[in-house]
DNA sequence: AGCGCCCCGTAC
DNA sequence: GACGTACGGGGCGCTA
């Protein structure tokens, strides 16, 4: 990713203070303070070796004022001075800058912004590319000259997208940015009443603070008209003051900025003083190699029969069981490598390894794994696979920067417990799906972002409007987004008739089902009810999926987690696309903004009644079984069954009860839990329940048995072996105990429609490319599928279907339902 | 400022 | 407390 020859250039400030806060009490056995030359150095240590440059500075501030304060008399004049500990501190770091034969680069009356922007500007025109470590937001202005190393986010390298993804607007208008929401650290006023998102929508909307200021008039917020109008010359001075001055009368002497080894003669003894001890093997080592050696792949070491491999940036890195670990570049000399059936590839996270082979033009070829995968599915209540840990979990360590060998490690400790606990989840469907995934998500989905951005402006005007009638009604301003503050509005001022309180944090509860019943005789809190909802789908979705796109494709990529849900499920994040709204009109209409390309269609295979027809399938219950059998309806015919009325007389009413039970079954659920549900009372529910069960009776058997089974093996398996640990299953605190009973009713019928539906995407997938069929498979959605569909290939439908239901072989049919669209609204 | 927890709401 | 699985936004307190 990072083109050569590159140029660091360390943000010495911005740094200095990162350290000082971020490691607290470190001083020298004298009481010198070190927390910040400590900070700095490791920072330093770690940033040259995963990104070693050919040229290298630091820029720092001078004391005393600069231009800025000339423009500006109030320029940071909130700013808290620099804590004596810290200023302390200062020379330190230019002494070690200098061991580390690292030119430092201060001008007085200049600010280090300046400086790097000029540098950096110099350097682009010597052909060189510039990265800044720094945590200042300004700099962001400057990328795509530069592109910004954030240590204290994983190492996040921005670019020219990433400033898109976080501030919604292109490099060149972040002083734009800046100028309306202003800057508290440097007092930088801004406009008032314009804060980051505020600042965000009316750039992107007129482009600049120049042409907003032009066209105020046209701004529909009242309060931000206003404040644009009123505080013109305050705006375009704050604009100012964040842009970065390229123009510094500076010039660059390149043989001074080399990269060079350090002073040992000056290093040793500074660190010494420091009491870094730590640090002098870092920077100093003695020992015989180095532990990393960087080579061309023509050089690889001999190769045993597996080889561990990491992905990060643009180099891989491999370890075939012995130091060194080997970095190469990532390019196409690596083909013959990965396309080796005789080496087993080890690698953690596979997908996203796919994915960036791809991106080179490589396939990776069995065989492979990952002990991501592996760690996931033998401990799928983790909840998080990071290398880290799972490393500090099952080996009790923390991992450095040398990662492959603990990868190995964990491929040795897990891949024996896989072959013995769950083979086929692995080798069947986790393996396989990886790639297929990765090809979702490198497709992604086609939006039409004219619809989402109409969609945003009517709904701030409503929102606008709601929160008029809202205060009107409180006889107050307050903030209707905070649970707690409408609470007490409702609650406490206004006196309505006071719900439940919450279990947390002992706050009252403004749930929609307590708002309902209030709305019924009150009209503040149906206007709330309207609020909340425009609210949630214009922050979650409207607003977001713009800002995701990828600018050249207009494509929205989401990424499945495959490492994610303790049932076996996926999960879908940046953004959600498996909770994107469908019951209400405004959420059909945001799925109206998702369409295939010109002249396709999507097509969409949803398994109807999945987990029901797996409870049958596990349970054996005889009734349920013939139910399906005979394709009847089953809501209706459990209505039936537990009312003991026929099948044509069961009202409406009746129907949706015995839904409720049916997915409540499928849920472990309690009495207490279907009358909430169903608004009627606990013994009437119990009496439901009760009833379904002495007609369904192989499901209670089922449930019984699952139960038991549970709390003698502590664990739960699907269909398909995928395990789930239910640690508190003979818990003594009765309600931890509930839970993890719930969880395993649940699992074995939630994991095994999970399995289903990914044992039939990966045969899918596979037909549609034998075949060299263009359709693509876009999303998953838990028990449906959705595809991107050339006009001449819709007999894809057929095919679809037949695979979904004949994927496994059940006691009962699995159907499966086809739609077609030009939207994915129309899929509904 | 960044993180984690809470409340709330969306999906299946 | 109270039906399973997720993700994510905003509020808000904590910490550095």
């Amino acid at each position: 990713m990072l083109k050569h020859p590159s140029f660091l250039i360390i943000d010495g400030m911005s740094q200095a203070y990162r350290a000082y806060f971020a490691i607290r009490g470190l001083a020298t056995s004298q009481g010198l303070p070190t927390n910040a030359v400590y900070g700095f150095a490791l920072m330093l240590k770690r940033v040259l070796d995963k990104f070693p440059p050919e040229y290298i500075c630091v820029a720092l501030d001078s004391a005393g004022p600069t231009t800025r304060h000339a423009q500006y008399d109030l320029y940071k004049a909130t700013r808290t001075k620099m804590p004596q500990d810290l200023a302390d501190q200062i020379p330190y770091i230019r002494r070690f800058c200098e061991a580390m034969r690292i030119p430092v680069l201060a001008f007085p009356g200049h600010e280090a912004d300046d400086i790097i922007g000029t540098v950096c500007t110099a350097a682009v025109g010597a052909g060189l590319y510039p990265l800044v470590v720094t945590l200042d937001k300004d700099l962001f202005q400057l990328v795509d000259t530069i592109l910004i190393l954030n240590t204290s986010k994983d190492d996040m390298i921005v670019d020219r997208e990433k400033v898109h993804e976080l501030f919604g607007v292109a490099p060149e208008q972040i002083p734009d940015l800046l100028g309306l929401w202003g800057d508290a650290s440097d007092n930088i006023p801004g406009a008032p009443g314009i804060g980051e998102k505020g600042a965000r929508d009316l750039i992107q909307k007129f482009g600049s603070i120049e042409a907003l200021l032009d066209r105020a008039a046209e701004v529909t917020s009242a309060k931000h008209r206003t404040s644009l109008i009123e505080n013109r010359q305050q705006i375009e001075m704050s604009k100012r003051l964040v842009t970065i001055d390229t123009t510094l009368p500076i010039t660059v002497d390149w043989n001074d900025l080399k990269f060079r080894p350090p002073d040992r003669a000056a290093l040793t003894p500074l660190l010494r003083e420091l009491e870094f001890t730590g640090l002098i093997k870092e920077y100093l080592p003695t020992e015989a190699g180095p532990v990393i050696d960087v080579v061309q792949s023509e050089e690889l070491p001999e190769i045993r029969d597996r080889v561990v491999f990491e992905i990060i940036a643009n180099r891989v890195s491999l370890w075939t069981g012995k130091s060194p670990v080997v970095v190469v570049p990532l390019d196409q000399r690596l083909k013959a490598f990965f396309s080796d059936d005789s080496i087993r590839k080890i690698t953690y996270d596979v997908k996203n390894s796919i994915a960036r082979l791809r991106s080179v033009g490589i396939e990776l070829s069995a065989p492979y794994d990952d002990p991501q995968l592996m760690a996931y599915l033998l401990f799928p209540n983790r909840g998080k696979y990071e290398l880290a840990d799972v490393v500090f979990e099952l080996a009790g360590q923390t991992i450095d920067d040398v990662r492959a060998p603990w990868i190995d490690r964990l491929w040795q400790e897990l891949e024996p417990k896989v072959r013995e606990e769950v083979s086929t989840a692995y080798t069947d469907i986790e393996l396989p799906l990886a790639p297929v995934l990765a090809e979702m998500e490198s497709v992604g989905i086609r939006i039409d972002v004219g619809v989402l951005e109409r969609m945003s402006g009517e709904m701030g005007k409503q929102l606008d409007e709601l929160t008029r009638h809202i205060y009107e009604l409180a006889g107050c301003d307050f903030n209707i987004n905070s649970p707690r503050q409408l609470g007490e509005i409702l609650f406490d001022k206004l006196n309505l008739p006071k719900p439940r309180k919450l279990k947390k944090s002992g706050q009252y509860s403004t749930a929609v089902e307590v708002l309902e019943e209030l709305a019924v005789q009150y009209e503040l809190p149906r206007f709330v009810l309207e609020y909340r909802q425009l609210s949630k789908f214009k922050s979650t979705y409207i607003d977001v999926i713009p800002t995701l796109l990828n600018p050249e494709t207009g494509r929205l990529h989401t990424t499945f987690n495959q490492a994610a849900a303790a049932t076996g499920r996926l999960s879908s994040s940046d953004p959600n696309l498996q909770n994107i709204p469908v019951r209400t009109d405004l959420g059909k209409k945001i799925r109206g903004a998702f369409i295939p390309e010109e002249g396709w269609w999507f097509v969409a295979a949803d398994y109807s009644q999945v987990e029901l027809r797996i409870l049958a399938h596990l349970s054996g219950d005889a009734r349920l079984a013939e139910a399906f059998a005979a394709g009847e309806d089953i809501h209706r015919r459990t209505a039936a069954e537990v009312l003991g009325v026929p099948i044509e007389a069961v009202t409406s009413e009746q129907r949706s009860r015995a839904k409720a039970v049916n997915f409540g079954i499928v849920y472990g659920q309690t009495p207490y839990g279907l009358a909430q549900q169903l608004g009627i009372s606990n013994e009437e529910a119990a009496d439901f329940i009760a009833r379904y069960f002495a007609r369904y009776q192989g499901v209670q058997n089922y449930i019984e048995s699952c139960l038991s089974l549970a709390r003698d093996t502590g664990v739960t398996r699907t269909l398909f072996g995928r395990i789930r640990q239910h640690p508190e299953i003979n818990s003594r605190n009765g309600m931890r105990r509930s839970m993890a009973e719930r969880t395993a009713i649940n699992s074995p019928i939630q994991g095994t429609a999970a399995d289903i539906i990914k044992l039939a995407m990966i045969r899918i997938a596979a037909e549609l490319r034998d075949r060299n069929l263009r359709t693509r498979m876009v999303l998953q959605v838990h028990d449906e599928l959705i595809f991107e569909v050339p006009e001449d290939e819709l007999s894809v439908r057929d095919l679809v279907r037949d695979r979904m239901q004949s994927v496994v072989k059940l006691s009962v049919p699995l159907t499966v339902d086809v739609k077609q669209g030009r939207t994915w609204e129309q899929l509904g």
